[in-house]
DNA sequence: ACTAATACACGA
DNA sequence: TCGTGTATTAGT
C-alpha cells in the first residue's frame, strides 16, 4: 500500500528510452514519445523495466539498511544514471558556477580528493567540452568523457579521500539544497541518519577507516554527479519493504503536480507549477531549446547534450526518472525529496 | 561501523 | 505545540 503511494509520487516522468536509435543526432522533438516507437513514456508503464545487468532489488533496496551493499551495486546505480542522463552542455558555465558553488572555494573536489583525480566534479569535468559549436554530434568528446569517467571510476576506488573536507562539502550541499540527512543517508549511502550525522561531524581520517570507506566513497561519488543527477538519486523510489524513517517525509508526501514539460511527452498532470511561482531556474521556457545530441553505444548509457539550459535524466524505471531542470538551490524545498 | 531509539533544537 | 530535522548514545 505504501508502495503504491510511493510509486505514484513521481509525476515528473518524462522518460525517454531510445531503444534502437543509432543515429546520434536528435532534436528535442525526437525525444518526444509521441509517434515514435523508439521512445517509451515509461511513466505509463507500471512494471519495472529492468535494465540488463541490473538487479532491481539491490537497486532500490535501501532500508533494512543492509550490511553495506557492495559498492559495485551502488556504482552500477550511479553509472546507470550517469549514462542515461541528458546533460546540459550549452550553459555549462552558469551551471558550473551554480552547482557546488560557494562551497567550492576552500575545498575544491580536488583537494577533498587527493591528487591523481582529474576533476572529480562532473561540471568541471564536462565544462571543457566545447559548447556544441554547431549542435552536432561530438563523438570524440563523448568517448573522451566516457574514458575519463571510466578512468576516474577506477581511480575512485583507490584514491584517498580527505574525509574532513568531504564531510564539510556534503554538509554544505545538504544545507544548500535542504536535503534532510535521513534522505541522503538512506538514498545515497544506504545508511541511517544517525550514522550520517556522526560521519559528517566526526569524520575519521581515511587512514583509520576500514569498511567505512565505502560510505565516504559514496558521498564522494554523489558529489561528482551533476546537480540534477544528484537530485534524481535522492528521489529514487523506495523499495517495497522500505521502512519509513522518523522525520522522513518522503513516504508521506503527496504527488506533486508538474507542468507539462515537454510537448507530446507522456501525460503529465496539469496544475500549479512546482515549486510555485515563476521558474527560478535560468531558462524561461519549458521546452528544451536547441538541438540535442545523443551518443553512446548502449541505449541505457546515452548522454544527451542539449543547449538551452535543460538537462534531464532518464531511467528505465519510471518512478526513478527525473527532470534535470536546474533550479536554484532555494527551489528545492524539502518536500521535493 | 552501524542502527535504532530518543533527546534536543527550531520554525510555523 | 506540532512537525521536522539533527545530535547522541546504548547496544549489535
Amino acid at each position: 500500500m505504501d508502495e503504491t503511494r510511493v510509486r505514484d509520487r513521481a509525476p515528473l516522468t518524462v522518460i525517454v528510452a531510445p531503444s534502437h536509435v543509432s543515429p546520434p543526432r536528435l532534436s528535442p522533438a525526437d525525444l518526444l514519445p509521441d509517434g515514435d516507437a523508439a521512445f517509451h513514456p515509461l511513466s505509463a508503464v507500471n512494471g519495472r523495466l529492468t535494465p540488463p545487468g541490473l538487479e532491481p532489488a539491490s537497486y532500490a533496496t535501501l532500508t533494512p539498511l543492509l550490511p553495506l551493499p557492495p559498492i559495485s551495486t551502488v556504482s552500477d546505480k550511479f553509472a546507470y544514471h550517469a549514462g542515461g542522463t541528458f546533460t546540459v552542455i550549452q550553459q555549462q558555465q552558469s551551471y558550473a558556477s551554480l552547482s557546488p558553488a560557494p562551497y567550492n572555494e576552500p575545498l575544491s573536489p580536488q583537494s577533498a580528493y587527493s591528487r591523481r583525480s582529474a576533476s572529480p566534479n562532473s561540471f568541471e569535468r564536462r565544462s571543457p567540452t566545447p559548447p556544441l559549436p554547431s549542435p552536432g554530434l561530438d563523438l570524440n568528446a563523448a568517448l573522451l568523457a566516457r574514458e575519463e569517467q571510466a578512468q576516474q571510476q577506477s581511480q575512485n576506488d583507490t584514491e584517498e579521500i580527505n574525509t574532513k573536507e568531504l564531510a564539510q562539502r556534503i554538509s554544505g550541499e545538504l544545507k544548500r539544497y535542504s536535503i534532510p540527512q535521513a534522505i541522503f543517508a538512506q538514498r545515497v549511502l544506504c545508511r541511517s541518519q544517525g550514522t550520517l550525522s556522526d560521519l559528517l561531524r566526526n569524520p575519521k581520517p581515511w587512514s583509520k577507516l576500514k569498511s567505512g570507506r565505502e560510505t565516504f566513497r559514496r558521498m564522494w561519488k554523489w558529489l561528482q554527479e551533476p546537480e540534477f543527477q544528484r537530485m534524481s538519486a535522492l528521489r529514487l523510489a523506495d523499495a517495497p519493504n522500505q521502512q519509513t524513517l522518523k522525520g522522513d517525509n518522503v513516504n508521506n508526501m503527496q504527488p506533486q503536480v508538474y507542468p507539462r514539460e515537454y510537448q507530446g511527452g507522456p501525460p503529465v498532470p496539469q496544475g500549479p507549477m512546482y515549486p510555485p511561482g515563476p521558474p527560478p531556474w535560468e531558462t524561461p521556457a519549458y521546452e528544451p531549446a536547441g538541438d540535442v545530441t545523443c551518443f553512446g553505444p548502449d541505449p541505457a548509457e546515452r548522454q544527451l547534450q542539449t543547449q538551452g539550459g535543460y538537462g534531464f535524466g532518464y531511467s528505465a524505471f519510471p518512478e526513478e526518472a527525473a527532470f534535470g531542470f536546474h533550479r536554484s538551490p532555494a527551489a528545492y524545498p524539502a518536500s521535493y525529496f
